[in-house]
DNA sequence: TGTTTATTTGGCAATATCGACAAATATCTT
DNA sequence: AAGATATTTGTCGATATTGCCAAATAAACA
């Protein structure tokens, strides 16, 4: 594998990394509704709000969300509505890896 | 947010992060084209058999790849395709941060 | 059966991620 | 300027991930 393939993965990876993890996952659901102020976010996920504000952190670096300063208050928005056509084969491969399990249960 | 919905992000999250890996998303990348054995892709990475070994283990038991014996040899092929999909939009926002870091250069 | 080859697994050190607290920063208001 | 509110950042302990080595397992074959 060569240094540019290896590059490109890399990218990859840092997108998808941004996007492992359950609250930030939450975040990107709850975004494509409405933009939200991290207050609000914080209200909802129940978490530290250092915790929530790096979180969002995170996804604005890898350039999925981004901010909007308004006054004392911060707007996330998400800026790549395309990741939720993702969440359908997610559901899939959850579907399908439960189903294996029950077949696996019935003898 | 409720129990339920926690889990739903969660079984998400589950998944995402075994993509969240550049050798995973190369060996994806690779199984997309045909089934390969291990002794194969660890050739091409250039990590030790254990490493790949590792890896294919954990795109397997998040239900994205499966596994084919074929005597001494272990055959993984491709489960979910439909995760190639995506690559499309992690692209675009790639793109998309490139460009606004050149932006921000020009001035 | 003993040997060879392919793969998996146990264990360990290095590194990364996470969540909370405290402190710093920024904006608005008085 | 001082106070109040929203957010970010520094730090730290706890936990998870990663990669390699060595050892275990499994199948094919002499």
């Amino acid at each position: 594998m060569n240094a540019k393939t290896k590059a490109l993965f890399e990218a990859r990876a840092k997108i998808m990394k941004a996007l492992a993890h359950p609250t930030r996952l939450f975040i990107i659901h709850e975004l494509s509704r409405k933009q939200r102020c991290v207050c609000e976010l914080t209200e909802m996920i129940g978490a530290d709000t250092s915790t929530v504000s790096r979180h969002l952190s995170v996804l604005k670096s890898a350039g999925i969300i981004a901010d909007d300063k308004r006054g004392v208050q911060v707007y996330y928005n998400l800026r790549m509505p395309c990741v939720l056509n993702f969440f359908g084969c997610v559901e899939s491969v959850i579907k399908s890896t439960a189903r294996e399990q029950m077949e696996l249960l019935k003898r």
